[in-house]
DNA sequence: AGCTAAGCTGACCCTGCGGTCAACTTGTGC
DNA sequence: GCACAAGTTGACCGCAGGGTCAGCTTAGCT
């Protein structure tokens, strides 16, 4: 590779994470090399597709930071401190950084990479909500498929919120939360969801929200 | 008016209608002109804009809808049973017509006389809430600045899912109300949203979610 | 039947999206 | 310093959205 194409790259990796970071992943191409200060055939030259850009740009730095807090959460001695603050610490990046909310609610189904990091995710709060269950402190009727159907509807409204300066969307995973422990559990008016079903819901719901 | 004047008009609401229900507020103008079989400089003609159509088309049924929910909710001796329902069936109807989630989630300023139904529907949540709180069956920090948030977060996902035919979304809703029992409250992490706030966030939220 | 204004149409304006590619520029090895 | 491949560019494609308006059609009155 020419080290003109080298330095450009570096730049569209650069742009690409500024404006993932902080409006999603939606950016549009265009937008990215304008800001990096390419032109967009460049783009497509270096990367194929903005799925070939987001799965350089995201998909390690969003599996470091899921990882890391799967991993809080499970070295957590109390289960349901590790899960609560899990699921807090996820909503929190959410909040925080659009991208990642972007990656857990599969937005973009093409981007291989994130997909991969979308499954180890879903895997490892399986794991935390499991322990959870078993030690009688979660409710016994959560699934994963659940947390990501929570997670998936507070990330756009709340990522407005921080965007707003506002904590508020907080209060919205403290009900949530208060919801979730054992005691306060009531028979659910329906069946869980298969993994597949929560997959394809996202991906639908992504589809349907953009068109 | 004239009379073929007043059977396009007739025309365009009913294609409207349809459109709003099966699909939400956001179908394109063009596209609601086509399913009426008019051209779509017919349908600025009769109704000035696409809010105009709205309000025309949507504003009494929403409000009907709502209202009967709220008056519903007021008349239920159990001021629990009374709340519990009434989110209930909004979600019920955000779910199965994508067009009153949109209403309550301000997803289109312009459209007067839906922001007024709106703003009745908070007013008419208010004393739901109050009722409830004062009987201490719902926690005495929920306002109904966080049922518009948590109806607004919840719509979209709600609707597809609805859309494919599944009812999970229900979880969510039952997982929340078990959250909002008085006895499940735990301290929560950041102050209310005031009205304004939270009229502000779902805006900008649909301005940001549109872009 | 004829006239006129009310109403309708669709071509046209703009925007912005993803994506492609011929023509140009420039880095680099010789 | 030169030749050529590697890389870049931006005009261009098709698409879809909102919105406008000159010019045509036709309802409806006389």
């Amino acid at each position: 590779m020419r080290a003109d194409a080298q330095r450009n790259a570096t730049r569209l990796r650069v742009a690409a994470a500024e404006l993932f970071r902080v409006r999603g992943l939606q950016v549009s191409v265009k937008e990215i090399a304008r800001h990096a200060g390419v032109s967009h055939g460049t783009l497509y030259n270096l990367f194929g597709s903005r799925e070939g850009l987001m799965d350089e740009v995201i998909a390690d730095l969003a599996a470091a930071r899921l990882g890391e807090a799967a991993r809080k959460a499970l070295a957590c001695a109390d289960p349901w401190r590790g899960f609560s603050g899990y699921v807090s610490e996820v909503c929190e990046l959410q909040a925080t950084d659009p991208a990642l909310g972007d990656v857990l609610t599969r937005r973009f189904p093409d981007a291989s990479r994130l997909m991969a990091v979308c499954d180890n995710s879903f895997a490892a709060a399986e794991s935390i909500i499991d322990r959870a269950r078993r030690d009688g402190s979660l409710r016994a009727d959560f699934t994963a498929a659940d947390l990501l159907f929570f997670l998936a509807s507070h990330a756009p409204l709340a990522r407005s919120a921080a965007a707003a300066g506002s904590g508020s969307w907080r209060r919205a995973v403290g009900f949530m939360l208060d919801g979730l422990r054992a005691p306060a559990a009531t028979p659910l008016p329906a069946d869980p969801m298969t993994p597949q079903e929560i997959n394809h819901l996202l991906i639908e719901g992504s589809a349907a929200a953009a068109g």
